[in-house]
DNA sequence: AGAAAGCGTAACCCAACGGTTACGCATTAC
DNA sequence: GTAATGCGTAACCGTTGGGTTACGCTTTCT
Protein backbone atom coordinates (compact mmCIF):
# COMPACT_ATOMS: atom_id res chain seq x y z
CA UNK A 1 0.00 0.00 0.00
CA UNK A 2 1.35 3.87 0.64
CA UNK A 3 1.72 6.00 -2.27
CA UNK A 4 1.86 4.79 -5.74
CA UNK A 5 2.34 5.38 -8.91
CA UNK A 6 -1.14 8.09 -9.65
CA UNK A 7 1.77 10.58 -7.86
CA UNK A 8 3.71 9.68 -10.55
CA UNK A 9 0.53 10.69 -13.07
CA UNK A 10 -0.49 13.82 -11.05
CA UNK A 11 2.97 15.11 -10.85
CA UNK A 12 3.96 14.09 -14.49
CA UNK A 13 0.38 16.36 -15.26
CA UNK A 14 1.44 19.03 -12.90
CA UNK A 15 5.19 19.42 -14.50
CA UNK A 16 4.19 21.54 -17.16
CA UNK A 17 3.52 25.20 -17.50
CA UNK A 18 0.45 24.93 -19.91
CA UNK A 19 -1.21 22.73 -17.88
CA UNK A 20 -0.75 24.57 -14.80
CA UNK A 21 -2.10 27.45 -16.33
CA UNK A 22 -5.07 25.38 -16.86
CA UNK A 23 -5.79 24.28 -13.96
CA UNK A 24 -5.49 28.33 -12.55
CA UNK A 25 -8.12 29.29 -15.03
CA UNK A 26 -10.57 26.52 -13.70
CA UNK A 27 -10.20 27.75 -9.72
CA UNK A 28 -12.41 30.28 -10.89
CA UNK A 29 -14.93 27.78 -12.05
CA UNK A 30 -15.85 25.50 -15.26
CA UNK A 31 -14.99 26.80 -18.52
CA UNK A 32 -15.16 24.96 -21.49
CA UNK A 33 -12.79 23.79 -24.14
CA UNK A 34 -12.63 26.65 -26.58
CA UNK A 35 -12.53 28.76 -23.89
CA UNK A 36 -9.87 27.51 -22.03
CA UNK A 37 -7.71 27.42 -25.85
CA UNK A 38 -8.66 30.91 -26.20
CA UNK A 39 -7.15 32.34 -23.69
CA UNK A 40 -3.30 30.82 -24.89
CA UNK A 41 -1.31 31.33 -27.85
CA UNK A 42 -0.99 27.90 -28.98
CA UNK A 43 -2.71 26.09 -31.13
CA UNK A 44 -6.52 23.99 -29.82
CA UNK A 45 -5.33 21.03 -30.61
CA UNK A 46 -2.36 21.38 -28.48
CA UNK A 47 -4.70 22.91 -25.49
CA UNK A 48 -7.05 19.87 -26.37
CA UNK A 49 -4.18 17.10 -25.45
CA UNK A 50 -3.81 19.30 -22.74
CA UNK A 51 -6.64 18.93 -21.28
CA UNK A 52 -6.55 15.01 -22.08
CA UNK A 53 -3.46 14.81 -20.10
CA UNK A 54 -5.40 16.42 -16.99
CA UNK A 55 -8.59 14.47 -17.06
CA UNK A 56 -6.23 11.15 -17.64
CA UNK A 57 -4.34 11.98 -14.28
CA UNK A 58 -7.91 13.02 -12.31
CA UNK A 59 -7.19 16.31 -11.99
CA UNK A 60 -10.14 17.33 -13.80
CA UNK A 61 -13.41 16.19 -14.96
CA UNK A 62 -15.08 16.88 -18.34
CA UNK A 63 -18.96 17.59 -18.92
CA UNK A 64 -20.77 17.43 -21.92
CA UNK A 65 -23.29 19.95 -22.12
CA UNK A 66 -24.30 20.03 -25.82
CA UNK A 67 -21.80 20.15 -28.22
CA UNK A 68 -19.54 22.02 -25.84
CA UNK A 69 -17.40 20.20 -22.82
CA UNK A 70 -16.78 22.20 -19.43
CA UNK A 71 -13.94 21.25 -17.67
CA UNK A 72 -13.91 21.39 -14.09
CA UNK A 73 -11.12 20.86 -10.86
CA UNK A 74 -10.94 17.71 -9.29
CA UNK A 75 -9.68 18.83 -5.90
CA UNK A 76 -9.01 15.31 -4.83
CA UNK A 77 -5.73 14.55 -6.74
CA UNK A 78 -4.16 17.64 -5.45
CA UNK A 79 -4.87 16.67 -2.00
CA UNK A 80 -2.81 13.28 -2.63
CA UNK A 81 -0.13 14.72 -3.97
CA UNK A 82 0.35 17.23 -1.05
CA UNK A 83 0.15 14.35 1.14
CA UNK A 84 2.94 12.73 -0.62
CA UNK A 85 5.05 15.88 -0.22
CA UNK A 86 3.79 16.18 3.18
CA UNK A 87 6.31 13.13 4.35
CA UNK A 88 8.98 15.94 3.50
CA UNK A 89 8.39 19.07 4.40
CA UNK A 90 7.16 18.99 7.88
CA UNK A 91 8.33 22.06 9.46
CA UNK A 92 7.15 20.86 12.82
CA UNK A 93 5.04 18.49 13.77
CA UNK A 94 2.53 18.64 10.71
CA UNK A 95 1.58 15.13 10.24
CA UNK A 96 -1.26 15.69 13.02
CA UNK A 97 -2.44 18.44 10.72
CA UNK A 98 -2.78 16.56 7.75
CA UNK A 99 -5.55 13.82 9.14
CA UNK A 100 -8.32 15.62 7.01
CA UNK A 101 -6.08 15.57 4.05
CA UNK A 102 -5.62 11.49 4.12
CA UNK A 103 -9.47 11.71 4.77
CA UNK A 104 -10.00 13.31 1.16
CA UNK A 105 -6.96 10.86 -0.30
CA UNK A 106 -8.99 7.94 1.11
CA UNK A 107 -12.27 9.23 -0.06
CA UNK A 108 -11.47 9.99 -3.67
CA UNK A 109 -8.76 7.35 -4.24
CA UNK A 110 -10.80 4.91 -5.61
CA UNK A 111 -13.24 6.64 -7.95
CA UNK A 112 -10.29 8.35 -9.49
CA UNK A 113 -9.33 5.10 -11.10
CA UNK A 114 -8.85 5.33 -15.22
CA UNK A 115 -11.74 3.40 -16.93
CA UNK A 116 -9.27 0.75 -18.29
CA UNK A 117 -7.72 0.30 -14.33
CA UNK A 118 -4.49 -0.37 -15.03
CA UNK A 119 -3.60 -1.94 -11.11
CA UNK A 120 -1.82 -0.59 -8.49
CA UNK A 121 1.72 -2.04 -8.96
CA UNK A 122 2.48 -1.89 -5.41
CA UNK A 123 6.32 -0.29 -5.94
CA UNK A 124 7.20 2.87 -4.70
CA UNK A 125 6.10 2.99 -1.38
CA UNK A 126 6.57 5.44 1.33
CA UNK A 127 8.42 3.35 3.92
CA UNK B 1 4.45 37.95 -7.03
CA UNK B 2 2.84 34.64 -6.20
CA UNK B 3 3.72 31.29 -7.19
CA UNK B 4 6.32 31.36 -9.74
CA UNK B 5 8.85 29.14 -12.37
CA UNK B 6 9.96 27.39 -9.41
CA UNK B 7 7.00 25.48 -9.27
CA UNK B 8 8.04 24.20 -12.87
CA UNK B 9 11.78 23.30 -10.93
CA UNK B 10 10.19 21.55 -8.26
CA UNK B 11 7.63 19.13 -10.20
CA UNK B 12 9.06 18.31 -13.06
CA UNK B 13 12.02 17.17 -10.85
CA UNK B 14 9.11 15.01 -8.86
CA UNK B 15 7.72 14.20 -11.78
CA UNK B 16 9.69 11.22 -12.38
CA UNK B 17 9.54 7.83 -10.29
CA UNK B 18 13.89 7.28 -10.09
CA UNK B 19 13.99 11.06 -8.25
CA UNK B 20 11.04 10.31 -6.07
CA UNK B 21 12.23 6.83 -5.16
CA UNK B 22 15.56 8.99 -4.08
CA UNK B 23 13.87 11.26 -2.24
CA UNK B 24 12.39 8.79 -0.22
CA UNK B 25 15.50 6.92 0.33
CA UNK B 26 17.11 10.16 1.88
CA UNK B 27 14.34 10.67 4.27
CA UNK B 28 15.98 8.02 6.27
CA UNK B 29 19.09 10.33 6.45
CA UNK B 30 21.84 11.50 4.07
CA UNK B 31 23.50 8.69 1.86
CA UNK B 32 26.47 9.30 -0.72
CA UNK B 33 26.25 9.15 -4.47
CA UNK B 34 27.55 5.31 -4.53
CA UNK B 35 24.98 4.40 -1.91
CA UNK B 36 22.36 5.61 -3.35
CA UNK B 37 23.17 4.48 -7.13
CA UNK B 38 23.64 1.03 -5.76
CA UNK B 39 20.21 0.21 -4.95
CA UNK B 40 19.18 1.33 -8.53
CA UNK B 41 19.79 -1.49 -11.47
CA UNK B 42 20.53 1.55 -13.64
CA UNK B 43 24.01 2.72 -14.44
CA UNK B 44 25.80 4.95 -11.79
CA UNK B 45 26.25 7.85 -14.23
CA UNK B 46 22.42 7.92 -15.03
CA UNK B 47 21.58 7.95 -11.38
CA UNK B 48 24.31 10.90 -11.09
CA UNK B 49 22.60 13.06 -13.54
CA UNK B 50 19.35 12.44 -11.29
CA UNK B 51 20.68 13.84 -8.67
CA UNK B 52 22.05 16.62 -10.69
CA UNK B 53 18.49 17.86 -11.41
CA UNK B 54 17.63 17.17 -7.73
CA UNK B 55 20.42 19.22 -6.61
CA UNK B 56 19.32 21.87 -9.16
CA UNK B 57 15.31 21.71 -8.21
CA UNK B 58 17.07 22.16 -4.21
CA UNK B 59 15.26 19.14 -3.34
CA UNK B 60 18.40 17.97 -2.22
CA UNK B 61 21.46 19.96 -0.74
CA UNK B 62 25.38 18.14 -1.71
CA UNK B 63 28.04 17.86 0.90
CA UNK B 64 31.66 17.42 -0.01
CA UNK B 65 32.82 15.04 2.68
CA UNK B 66 36.09 13.48 1.14
CA UNK B 67 36.03 11.73 -1.45
CA UNK B 68 32.64 11.18 -1.24
CA UNK B 69 29.36 12.67 -1.74
CA UNK B 70 26.46 13.49 0.81
CA UNK B 71 23.19 13.96 -0.12
CA UNK B 72 20.56 15.61 1.99
CA UNK B 73 16.83 16.56 2.10
CA UNK B 74 15.99 20.02 1.84
CA UNK B 75 12.40 20.43 2.91
CA UNK B 76 11.99 23.95 1.47
CA UNK B 77 10.28 23.36 -1.87
CA UNK B 78 8.55 20.59 -1.01
CA UNK B 79 6.60 23.11 1.20
CA UNK B 80 6.62 25.35 -1.48
CA UNK B 81 5.18 23.13 -3.99
CA UNK B 82 1.93 21.89 -1.56
CA UNK B 83 1.72 25.16 -0.71
CA UNK B 84 0.45 25.77 -4.45
CA UNK B 85 -1.31 22.35 -4.42
CA UNK B 86 -3.34 23.77 -1.04
CA UNK B 87 -4.99 26.49 -3.58
CA UNK B 88 -6.90 23.68 -5.16
CA UNK B 89 -7.26 21.05 -2.48
CA UNK B 90 -9.39 22.60 0.15
CA UNK B 91 -11.91 20.21 1.16
CA UNK B 92 -13.04 22.73 3.70
CA UNK B 93 -11.52 25.88 4.90
CA UNK B 94 -7.72 24.76 4.70
CA UNK B 95 -5.87 28.24 3.83
CA UNK B 96 -5.40 29.38 7.50
CA UNK B 97 -3.65 25.92 8.13
CA UNK B 98 -1.11 26.78 6.01
CA UNK B 99 0.39 29.88 7.70
CA UNK B 100 3.28 27.35 9.00
CA UNK B 101 3.76 26.40 5.46
CA UNK B 102 3.73 29.25 4.38
CA UNK B 103 6.45 31.26 6.38
CA UNK B 104 8.19 28.05 5.33
CA UNK B 105 8.51 29.11 1.53
CA UNK B 106 9.27 32.90 2.22
CA UNK B 107 11.88 31.83 4.47
CA UNK B 108 13.32 29.47 1.97
CA UNK B 109 12.55 31.10 -1.16
CA UNK B 110 15.67 33.59 -1.72
CA UNK B 111 18.71 31.02 -0.05
CA UNK B 112 17.67 28.74 -2.79
CA UNK B 113 17.92 30.51 -6.20
CA UNK B 114 20.14 28.91 -8.25
CA UNK B 115 23.68 30.42 -9.10
CA UNK B 116 23.21 31.68 -12.43
CA UNK B 117 19.70 33.52 -10.61
CA UNK B 118 17.37 33.45 -13.75
CA UNK B 119 14.97 36.23 -13.07
CA UNK B 120 11.37 35.33 -11.81
CA UNK B 121 9.79 36.53 -14.77
CA UNK B 122 6.83 37.19 -13.13
CA UNK B 123 4.13 35.10 -15.27
CA UNK B 124 1.98 32.65 -14.31
CA UNK B 125 0.39 33.85 -10.74
CA UNK B 126 -1.67 32.55 -8.74
CA UNK B 127 -4.40 35.38 -8.95
C1' DA C 1 54.60 7.87 -6.04
C1' DG C 2 51.34 4.73 -7.88
C1' DA C 3 46.93 2.23 -7.62
C1' DA C 4 42.25 2.22 -6.54
C1' DA C 5 37.94 4.30 -5.17
C1' DG C 6 34.26 7.69 -5.67
C1' DC C 7 31.71 11.01 -8.67
C1' DG C 8 30.75 13.74 -12.20
C1' DT C 9 30.69 14.90 -17.36
C1' DA C 10 30.67 14.06 -22.47
C1' DA C 11 28.98 11.88 -26.50
C1' DC C 12 25.60 9.13 -28.26
C1' DC C 13 20.90 6.77 -28.98
C1' DC C 14 16.05 5.90 -28.70
C1' DA C 15 11.51 6.92 -26.59
C1' DA C 16 8.45 10.37 -24.99
C1' DC C 17 6.56 14.98 -25.38
C1' DG C 18 4.68 19.18 -27.10
C1' DG C 19 3.78 21.74 -31.11
C1' DT C 20 1.58 22.04 -35.90
C1' DT C 21 -1.89 21.08 -39.80
C1' DA C 22 -5.52 18.10 -41.71
C1' DC C 23 -9.46 15.65 -40.71
C1' DG C 24 -13.85 13.53 -38.62
C1' DC C 25 -17.78 13.43 -35.81
C1' DA C 26 -21.57 15.34 -33.15
C1' DT C 27 -24.55 19.21 -32.13
C1' DT C 28 -26.67 23.62 -32.89
C1' DA C 29 -28.23 27.29 -36.23
C1' DC C 30 -30.47 28.75 -40.52
C1' DG D 1 -31.53 19.41 -45.08
C1' DT D 2 -27.46 22.01 -45.14
C1' DA D 3 -24.13 24.99 -43.09
C1' DA D 4 -21.47 26.21 -39.29
C1' DT D 5 -19.71 25.54 -34.64
C1' DG D 6 -17.21 22.98 -31.01
C1' DC D 7 -14.04 19.58 -29.87
C1' DG D 8 -11.34 15.67 -30.27
C1' DT D 9 -7.97 12.54 -32.93
C1' DA D 10 -4.41 11.30 -36.45
C1' DA D 11 -0.14 11.95 -38.66
C1' DC D 12 3.99 14.30 -38.64
C1' DC D 13 8.16 16.82 -36.79
C1' DG D 14 11.74 19.02 -33.83
C1' DT D 15 13.18 18.99 -29.00
C1' DT D 16 13.71 17.09 -24.54
C1' DG D 17 14.80 13.46 -21.42
C1' DG D 18 16.58 9.35 -19.60
C1' DG D 19 19.46 5.40 -20.58
C1' DT D 20 24.23 3.64 -21.91
C1' DT D 21 29.52 3.48 -22.33
C1' DA D 22 33.94 5.97 -22.20
C1' DC D 23 36.58 9.20 -19.87
C1' DG D 24 38.73 12.57 -16.40
C1' DC D 25 39.44 14.53 -12.01
C1' DT D 26 40.12 14.39 -7.08
C1' DT D 27 40.83 11.89 -2.76
C1' DT D 28 42.25 7.97 -0.14
C1' DC D 29 45.03 3.70 0.53
C1' DT D 30 49.54 1.11 0.38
Amino acid sequence: MGYAFWVDETAGAIADPVRREILVMLRSGPMSAGEIAGRFAISRPAVSRHLRVLRESGLVRAELAGRRRLYTLDPGPFAELAGWLAQFARPSGWEHRLDALETEVHRTRRERRRPGGAADGGKESTA
